[in-house]
DNA sequence: TGTACATCAGTGAACGCGCGTTCACTGATGTAC
DNA sequence: TGTACATCAGTGAACGCGCGTTCACTGATGTAC
C-alpha cells in the first residue's frame, strides 16, 4: 500500500470510480470495501476517511454513472439534428460501451443494486426514467418533423428502442463478450426503423 | 418448526421450489439457508439432508426454472398453429407471469444469479439460448408460411422479441409493480409486427 | 529561511454480525420376524 | 398382532470465514510565527 496522500475530493472520485468500475466488471456481489481499497491502493480502513459507509459509497459511484450515461446521450444528441440519426447515434455509443467492456447499462438493469435497499431501487429507476426521458424527446421531435409515425406514444417507442440493447447486453455478458452486439445492432436498427417510420 | 418427515423426493423438490420463488421475489442476495429452511418449515441445517450445499440447491432452482420457462413457451405454442399468434401468446404468458409477481425471465437476466460462478452462467446462458431458439423456430416456421419476412434472421426477430419483454420487465420491478406491463405489450405488439411482416 | 504546530489521509489490529456448513443426537416410520 | 431393529429426516449447538466497521495511532503536508 502506498502512502501517499491525496486531496480528498480527489480520492473520492477516485474511489467512487473504482466501486463503479468493479460493479461494471464483476457485479455488486463482488464489490467489496477491500476489493474497492486494493484498487486505489489503500488499506480497506482507509475508504472510511472518504465515506461513511459501503452504501454512501455506492451511492456515489451511481452518481457517476448517471452521468456517464446521460452525458453519452447528450453528446449523440448533439451531433446531428435529425433524430433517427440521433437515436442511431446513441446506440452505436451503446454498442461501443458494452463491447469496451463497461457494461454500464447493465448496472442499471440488475435488480442486484437495488434488491433490498428501497433508496438505491428509487435511484436507479430515476436514472432508467431520465434515460427513457431522452429517448422519448428525440421520439417526439422526430414526430414534429414526420420522420416517425405520429400515432406512437413516445414512451412505447422508447422502451422499443431500449428493446434493442438490454437483451443484447445480456447475451453479451453471459456469453462472455461472444456474443456480436455490433452485428445485432446492425440488423436489429432497420427493424426499429421499419417499426416506427410512416 | 414442525418435526413432520417428509420424503426425500418430495423435500427436495419443496425445497427448490422455494428457493426459486424467493430469488423470484427477492432476488439472488436475500437467498440464504436460513430463508429457504423457513419457508419450508425446516431448520437451516435440515436443507443439507436434500443438498450437498447451497450451490448444488441454487441448481436444482435454475433447473426447474427451466422447465417451467420451456413448459410456458411450449403450452403457448400448442394453441395454435399460426407461428404469429404463437408469439402473442408467449407474450401474453410472459406478461402474466410478471403481474403475478412471479418475475421468473428476471432472474436469468440477472448477472447476479451468475456472476462469479462459471458454471451457473453457462446455465443461465443455456437456458436462454434454448427458450431463443423455440422463438426462432416459431419465426423459421411463420417466414415458410409467408406471414414473416423471409430476408430476417430468426435469431435478430428472436432477440426483438426478446426485447419487447425484458425492458418491461425491469421497469415493472424497478417501479415496483408500477409500470403497466399489459398496457406496454398490447402497444409493442403491432410495433413488432410492422416490424417482421413482409 | 527555519521551527513548532495543526490538520488529516492513511494504517493495522480488533470486533461483531451474518451465514454456510458440520456433527452428534433424536425420534418417527417402515420392515423383518 | 406385537416386538426389535434399521433407516433416515429433522434438530440444535458450535465453528469458521468473509466482510463491514471502529479506533487509536502515525507521519506527511501546509501554515503561522
Amino acid at each position: 500500500m502506498s502512502e501517499e496522500k491525496l486531496q480528498s475530493r480527489i480520492r473520492r472520485e477516485q474511489i467512487a470510480e473504482a466501486a463503479l468500475a468493479l460493479v461494471a466488471s464483476q457485479g455488486l456481489r463482488r464489490l467489496s470495501i477491500a476489493a474497492v481499497a486494493r484498487r486505489v491502493g489503500l488499506v480497506p480502513s482507509g475508504i472510511y476517511r472518504h465515506f461513511k459507509s459501503k452504501d454512501e459509497m455506492l451511492a456515489a459511484a451511481l452518481d457517476l454513472l448517471e452521468k456517464r450515461l446521460l452525458d453519452n446521450v447528450r453528446a449523440a444528441r448533439q451531433k446531428t439534428a435529425d433524430p433517427l440519426e440521433q437515436l442511431e447515434g446513441i446506440l452505436k455509443r451503446h454498442v461501443r460501451l458494452i463491447r469496451e467492456g463497461r457494461a454500464i447499462p447493465r448496472i442499471v438493469f440488475s435488480d442486484d443494486v437495488h434488491s433490498g435497499h428501497p433508496q438505491r431501487k428509487q435511484r436507479a429507476q430515476r436514472i432508467l426514467e431520465r434515460y427513457l426521458e431522452q429517448i422519448g424527446e428525440c421520439v417526439r421531435e422526430g414526430q414534429r418533423q414526420g420522420r416517425i409515425r405520429p400515432d406512437l406514444s413516445p414512451e412505447t417507442v422508447g422502451m422499443l428502442f431500449f428493446g434493442l440493447i438490454v437483451p443484447a447486453v445480456i447475451r453479451w455478458h453471459l456469453s462472455d463478450g461472444g456474443f456480436d452486439v455490433t452485428r445485432h445492432a446492425k440488423q436489429a436498427w432497420p427493424l426499429f426503423l421499419k417499426a416506427v417510420t410512416p
